[in-house]
DNA sequence: GTCTATAAAATGATAGAC
DNA sequence: GTCTATCATTTTATAGAC
């Protein structure tokens, strides 16, 4: 199945571009440049340039609503989920970074019916995080700060993690997972 | 000075969209429209489109470097300066929320020498908060975390506080200062 | 599966009338 | 200060040869 393979990697290559220049930056010229072919030969393979684009976020995006779904019907601990999250955030960071990337800045420019698709997502995904953070402040668990912004503020660290990972080295997984369970949850204040 | 109104109009309406929808998928077409007029009359106020990019990001970034150049030669604590950093990036995502938009999605696409310009702004405003962070772990004021993540995720934290910021209502200013705080230096979790 | 050639549309920007 | 007309370029995508 060569075909296969030529496929992947056009959406592979795609992925890094759009990630790096974002999706209007990116012409289809130079995407076909980048894989040593001319423009016309992508479309043997593909259908559209947003084809390209809907592939690459929807699927990073599907992995994030399999990880949640598995989180929410755990019977663990609050403290527990939301140290699940985050380690969730940290895998797919460091295993999909370009799609990431694509998927953090791109995402308005997808078309109907993909753009409700992720929207419904995302939605989604929100609101069973909003669900762990009111589940932990009934508990106890959790103080009793505003949900939105704590909702918001661990949201948009660990979805821009890529931002910051692909720029440093010398920071692993487990390492980067146990320093951000550290800040995110307990605050860099010595009391 | 009627002429100068109309130019402030086109910045303004301009940082919107780009805000809004992305500095590549906003044409001149586009804005003049917004403005009532036809995408030649431009022309008559700005010299290009980069023109407008550039005005729209430099300005919000100089008003960042000015605030840190200020808290950074403060005599103040570091938890002092930390709550003063957030105040300062609360108070402009309030005050200037489409430019901040403009800067975190479109600064890729500024030209030389303006791009240089901006990312040194960027580099020396990220050193200094490293510094305040690093003086706040010598003093035993900050916990002994990793510098670079501490600074990522609270920077990241408070540069796109505008995309959440925008689609919620009934939090003022000071509490969401107060609240980011909270959550950013001591956490969420109750020991 | 890749190429050349080309269509059809959109884009940033200019010239010149009013 | 805004308009119409227009240019030069770039863009996504298709047709058809090899």
């Amino acid at each position: 199945m060569k075909g296969e393979d030529r496929k992947e990697e056009i959406f592979e290559t795609a992925a890094q571009l759009f990630g790096e220049r974002g999706y209007n930056a990116v012409s289809m010229r130079d995407l076909a440049e980048a894989l040593g072919i001319k423009a016309a030969s992508l479309y043997n393979h593909i259908s559209s340039k947003q084809e390209l684009l809907s592939t690459i976020i929807i699927s990073v995006a599907e992995t994030f609503t399999e990880g949640m779904n598995k989180i929410i019907s755990s019977r663990k601990s609050v403290v527990e989920k939301l140290d699940d999250v985050i380690e969730l955030h940290v895998r797919i960071t460091i295993e999909s970074s370009s799609a990431l990337a694509s998927l953090n800045n791109d995402w308005r420019h997808l078309k109907e019916p993909d753009l409700s698709y992720f929207l419904d997502m995302r939605e989604s995904y929100e609101e069973n995080f909003r669900k762990i953070l009111k589940a932990g402040v009934k508990k106890k668990e959790v103080k009793k700060l505003n949900i939105e912004v704590m909702l918001f503020t661990i949201l948009t660290s660990l979805r821009t993690l890529n931002q910051w990972y692909s720029k440093k080295q010398g920071v692993d997984q487990a390492e980067l997972s146990a320093q951000m369970k550290q800040l995110l949850l307990h605050g860099i204040i010595l009391d």
